[in-house]
DNA sequence: AAAAGGACCAACCGCGGACAA
DNA sequence: ATTGTCCGCGGTTGGTCCTTT
């Protein structure tokens, strides 16, 4: 039985999104809720697909997007889920707060797994000492259960346990064409300027802006967002207390506990 | 300074699960 | 039980930016 396309092709929008585009979705939403994606281009008055304003959504416009280089405990954390989970970015995701499924994904493709490979012709190693314990599954009966679960195979477990450090950029230009571009929208507000007052706002700290020429309907702010203010100590906590609970996992005996563990990240 | 190649990441695509009719 | 629809996921693509030569 062969599907129906998502969405009729023609006369849709595609590629990047524009200033306009965000600012009807994020109206729309704010408005009406998220879900019914389907109906919410043609409700909205968006020429986009479902499914671009659902990914447009969770994966940039959403307010608690937490922005930002991944950080090392972030990355520690997703190499060990990884190594628990496999490609299930979305479980993965669901462990780090603000993070996404796809950045997760962009991130383990573009920086671990290539480092993970090279590992294996390099004799640096993961520092042990921040690593306690084995980042190779003790048991693939806990893994085997999960993909059974998922309907996956679990080929792409991951079992690698060393890596070599990456080393540190200063944060970078980080594009941020949604929400902050449309509330800095000198056209739209009839100012001159940004207003100071939004971007003190905004759920992250910014070490620096600028906006970029206008653009009929798409002016683009870059800005080096150094941190997520909102709830960055508790997102802190929570990836300790997920540190936490991993690694007394990894120490028992018992696979139940390690099942147990699973199953919550299945929920 | 310019070209080439690499890296990054937003967005697209197709598939499968869930659910309703 | 079958069919159609919606939603979410993971793989992939392609444009842009960055680095190297």
């Amino acid at each position: 039985m062969g599907r129906t396309p998502c969405c009729s092709k023609v006369g849709l929008h595609r590629g990047p999104w524009t200033a306009r585009e965000d600012k009807i979705l994020i109206n729309y939403i704010r408005a009406h809720g998220e879900g019914h994606w389907r109906s919410l281009p043609k409700k909205a008055g968006l020429l986009r697909c479902g499914k671009s304003c659902r990914l447009r959504w969770m994966n940039y416009l959403r307010p608690d997007i937490k922005r930002g280089n991944i950080t090392s405990d972030e990355e520690d954390l997703i190499i060990r889920l990884h190594t628990l989970l496999g490609n299930r970015w979305s479980l993965i995701a669901g462990r780090l707060p603000g993070r996404t499924d796809n950045e997760i994904k962009n991130y383990w493709n573009s920086h671990l797994s290539k480092r993970l490979n090279n590992k294996n012709t390099s004799s640096a190693t993961y520092n042990k000492e921040k690593c306690s314990v084995t980042c190779e599954p003790r048991n693939n009966t806990s893994i085997s259960k999960l993909n059974k679960m998922k309907g996956k195979n679990p080929e792409n477990a991951n079992h690698e346990e060393n890596y070599t450090k990456t080393k540190i950029h200063l944060p970078k230009a980080v594009r941020v064409s949604s929400a902050v571009s449309v509330s800095l929208n000198s056209k739209e507000s009839g100012s001159s300027g940004f207003d100071e007052a939004e971007v003190q706002n905004l759920p992250w700290e910014w070490s620096g802006l600028e906006i970029s020429e206008p653009n009929d309907d798409q002016n683009v702010v870059y800005g080096y967002v150094s941190s997520c203010q909102n709830d960055i100590e508790t997102n802190e906590n929570m990836l300790d207390e997920i540190f936490e609970e991993y690694e007394q996992l990894l120490q028992t005996d018992t696979d139940a506990e390690l099942d147990c563990f699973i199953d919550s990240l299945l929920v």
